[in-house]
DNA sequence: CCCCCCCC
């Protein structure tokens, strides 16, 4: 058994013939064994029972049901002189005195928790299709497939999370590297298999998970494919993508924590990630997500994973009760680092007056910090130059003076030029100031309006041109900067870039300032 | 007998 799961207890049973050690409680059952009601020379009755085969081949009989008729305190002692059971030796009364031989004419019930949808395939090696299920009952869990006949036979028959009696498939070795399921073996329907739902099913669990702590899949391998819980502690918009082949999918990240305090990001695709919504932060449990080196660590869901919103289990309520109480308020350090600083990743959200205070800037490399800013004033001077008119150049010409402009980077006159924007703004928060440069985008995002149509009101309409400032000013917008000191002629100072300046998302904004709040009353 | 699982 996994070191971190609950106790399992392991019994000797003798029926008077024979004794045999290999039988282990299931543990719903394990009060019986904590409480002394199971004790040595208790008499039981087995009620319900499954029997695995261990890779060595030894048999393990999990108890499922058992009563116990005579307590140990009124059963004088051992019964009979019972000897230890031989597989194939030791004759068996039930068989008449046959040998009893382990067979694998079994039949399971399993919940399915995971169906797949048909796939096809087409290799070297052949085509065909293929479905696939996870099915868990009281001893485990285990992946069967469908091929070909298979899928006919029985794909529409199965229902994720319904229960059935499924007997005669075929076992292989299972390869560990395309599944979390903690079974050393795969099953493969046959011919001869027979799927048959079961109706009375209250009993059979729904979903076993070993969950990994955040903080401990920076040990993990790359590609290692994991269970994880934690509570969404931010969401970020889904997006559109367009893969190596040209497919286009949904694509959502998410930062997800657990009590080592660690975050991760972790990524969902498809229609999952279009209907998720992780504004109410809520707790997550993947089953089967796939680690990835990417940014350090992060994860991602495939196909295979089974994604649980708020379940029903008690490391969710755990989670929750842990996160509202102390774990909200904690700053807690990603797995996931970003390269660049800038994109993509968690948000670096500073007061103006941390950036100072903070030295932000000061290091070998420029920082990054997202802050909230209003814009105070616009030196509209010199915020318009003439450049490059050549796609992909912004390199400002030098006027000839004869019709003509000259670019320097391309060795090249042309008869017309472009307008681009660099805007020195002064930006405020609640407690500080500061200049900041914005060019082309971040500067048409924050008049309203496109460069060449500034540019053109300068030259034929000033009092238009003046109005775009008047109405850009005092003005909110949520600022994405970088920060790095500048030395020049002796004299250092931090000059701050703006690299996205967007629309306040009032939603978001409130959000964050609830959760500020909420920490500075925690400490 | 599949094992594709995407993007930065």
């Amino acid at each position: 058994m996994g070191g971190s799961g609950p106790v399992r207890f392991r019994l000797m049973m003798s029926d008077g013939l024979h004794t045999m050690s290999s039988f282990m409680l299931s543990t719903q059952l394990n009060s019986l064994a904590e409480q002394n009601l199971v004790a040595p020379n208790c008499v039981c009755l087995l009620k319900r029972s499954v029997t695995n085969v261990l890779k060595d081949g030894r048999p393990v009989v999990i108890i499922l049901d058992m009563e116990v008729v005579k307590p140990a305190d009124q059963v004088p002692g051992k019964i009979g002189d019972p000897t230890p059971y031989v597989e194939g030796k030791s004759p068996c009364p039930a068989h008449r005195g046959a040998p009893r031989k382990l067979c694998l004419s079994w039949t399971i019930r399993a919940r399915v928790t995971n169906k797949s949808s048909i796939r096809t395939w087409s290799n070297s090696r052949g085509d065909g299709k293929l479905f696939s299920m996870e099915i868990v009952d009281e001893s485990g869990e285990i992946r069967v497939t469908g091929f070909n006949q298979e899928v006919d036979k029985f794909f529409s028959l199965i229902e994720q999370g319904k229960v059935y009696y499924i007997s005669k498939g075929t076992l292989k070795i299972a390869n560990k590297q395309y599944t979390s399921l903690k079974n050393d073996y795969e099953m493969t329907l046959n011919g001869d298999s027979t799927i048959i739902p079961c109706d009375d099913s209250h009993d059979v669990p729904m979903l076993q998970c070993d969950f990994v702590s955040i903080g401990e899949l920076e040990a993990r391998d790359k590609d290692a494919i994991v269970d994880v819980i934690g509570v969404c502690k931010s969401v970020e918009d889904v997006t559109r993508i367009t893969t190596k082949n040209s497919r286009e999918v949904s694509k959502r990240n998410i930062q997800l924590m657990d009590m080592s305090g660690r975050v991760i990001q972790v990524t969902m695709w498809g229609t999952e990630a279009e209907t998720f919504d992780g504004t109410e932060q809520p707790i997550l449990a993947i089953k089967g997500a796939k680690l990835s080196d990417f940014g350090g660590r992060s994860l991602s869901t495939l196909f295979s994973s089974t994604v649980m919103i708020n379940p029903d289990i008690p490391e969710a309520y755990k989670l929750r009760g842990w996160y509202d109480k102390e774990g909200h308020a904690l700053d807690a350090q990603s797995m996931t680092e970003m390269r660049g600083g800038g994109g993509g990743g968690p948000t670096n959200w500073k007061t103006l007056a941390d950036v100072k205070n903070e030295h932000l800037g000061h290091g070998d490399k420029a920082d990054y910090f997202t802050c909230i800013g209003t814009i105070v004033y616009m030196r509209k001077e010199n915020c318009l130059y003439q450049a490059c008119p050549s796609k992909d150049c912004n390199k400002k010409v030098v006027d000839q003076h004869n019709g003509m402009f000259r670019c320097e980077k391309c060795d090249k006159e042309f008869p017309d030029f472009k307008y681009r924007l660099m805007l020195s703004v002064n930006i405020a928060d609640f407690g500080d100031n500061q200049w900041v440069t914005c060019f082309q985008d971040s500067a048409e995002t924050i008049l309203g309006q496109k460069s060449d149509y500034i540019g053109q009101l300068k030259d034929s309409n000033e009092a238009a041109f003046d109005e775009v400032f008047q109405h850009a000013n005092f003005n909110t917008f949520v600022f994405r900067n970088r920060v790095k000191l500048e030395t020049y002629n002796d004299e250092s100072r931090i000059k701050v870039t703006v690299v996205e300046a967007k629309p306040v998302d009032h939603k978001e904004y409130s959000k964050r300032l609830i959760m500020s709040i909420r920490k500075a009353a925690v400490q």
